[in-house]
DNA sequence: TTTATTTGATACCAATCGGTATCTTTGCCT
DNA sequence: AGGCAAAGATACCGATTGGTATCAAATAAA
């Protein structure tokens, strides 16, 4: 029975677990025929070339990321809760990612470093969009005086996005979740006693 | 006039340009041959395989890196200045990078993820020795009350370590360096308040 | 100056890459 | 049931991959 966006919807998840575990340049569109059980005349019929392939595969990752994000801060009340509960999100990621092969912004920053592809710069927007939730977060706690008048919404982001990174990294290579756990703490007993009031 | 020497450590320095900015798989010998001058036959005489020259060539720049941090450690004669030296050093990183391409620690462990290869065994090691040399400093001003007796040295190397490469990878793909600018100023102000006596 | 050895250039290899043209099969529509 | 468009399999393409065998030139040893 065929069913051609089942199909396509297999193509796309495959996809996104190998280019976001090897690698975007490293998976071959032969690795993905052998993962999904389809062949190359499947992939193309679905997907224009690799690249489009690539782009997909990157957008729904991220969108998948901000909805879940987006849905554990829209149930808490208070900018601390909130801020929490994303930590509280990644503290387990390397046992229970949500999505295999680390942190799909950290892998294309890293990958795509030296080029100007399309791909690098839907990283960037994405970076934009994540801070800027970040940023509302503050801008509203600091309404409802949850927040300290005197943290800088923007460099809040910045420190709390770049430290939750650079523990999934440490994590990752050692293959455990000891130094993310380390760095999540850290940031909530920072954002405890500099950022909340 | 041939100089082996001269040709074997050009091939190495061009081979971790190219390997730190285009990644270790994306780089082709025919890219190497192409940046060095030198044909597959010089490449060849010199190194066993890729592989080889990939694992020479991060040893190198761990090596570079580690002789740049401790000469700049040993300038100091505080723990507090041992520290921030080393995040002066990182503060330009982006604008005037002693490696080009970003941290090569960073780069390896994001592209060989899932990998079981040597070459990140060998970033497990650099890790490890990374972790340790911070360690050292925090042991050694405990014991000249430089540093608060409560800090915890595992701890701390792992968070300050996480959040200088959070700030690498944000820098690296907004291409300019606000953001390992703002993440340095963070960790000075938190190790003047919360690490130092 | 002749000989031997090292160095690096050349020409090739099979395997794999992304991509395409073509063909058979499937399922829907009339 | 018959026709037809869509879906996916097959077989191929030129280009590039890492790697090797061989050869010429340059240097060191005699």
């Amino acid at each position: 029975m065929r069913q051609p966006d089942i199909t396509k919807e297999i193509i796309l998840n495959k996809s996104i677990k190998l280019f976001n575990t090897k690698g975007y340049k490293s998976t071959s569109i032969s690795d993905i025929t052998t993962e999904t059980g389809f062949t190359k005349g499947a992939i193309y019929r679905h997907f224009e070339n690799k690249e489009a392939l690539e782009i997909k595969a990157f957008e729904t990752m991220m969108e998948f990321i901000f909805k879940i994000m987006t849905k554990k801060v829209k149930q808490e009340i208070n900018a601390k809760d909130k801020l929490f509960a994303i930590l509280d999100l990644f503290e387990s990621y390397i046992s229970n990612p949500f999505i295999a092969g680390g942190c799909p912004l950290l892998n294309l920053s890293v990958e795509f470093d030296h080029t100007n592809s399309l791909l690098k710069n839907n990283g960037k927007i994405c970076l934009e969009k994540m801070k800027f939730g970040l940023q509302n977060i503050i801008i509203k706690g600091q309404k409802y005086n949850q927040i300290k008048e005197s943290v800088d919404p923007n460099s809040f982001s910045i420190i709390y996005f770049a430290t939750i990174e650079g523990g999934i990294m440490m994590s990752n290579l050692n293959g455990n979740n000891i130094d993310i756990l380390l760095v999540v703490n850290h940031l909530k007993s920072w954002i405890q006693r500099e950022i909340c009031t």
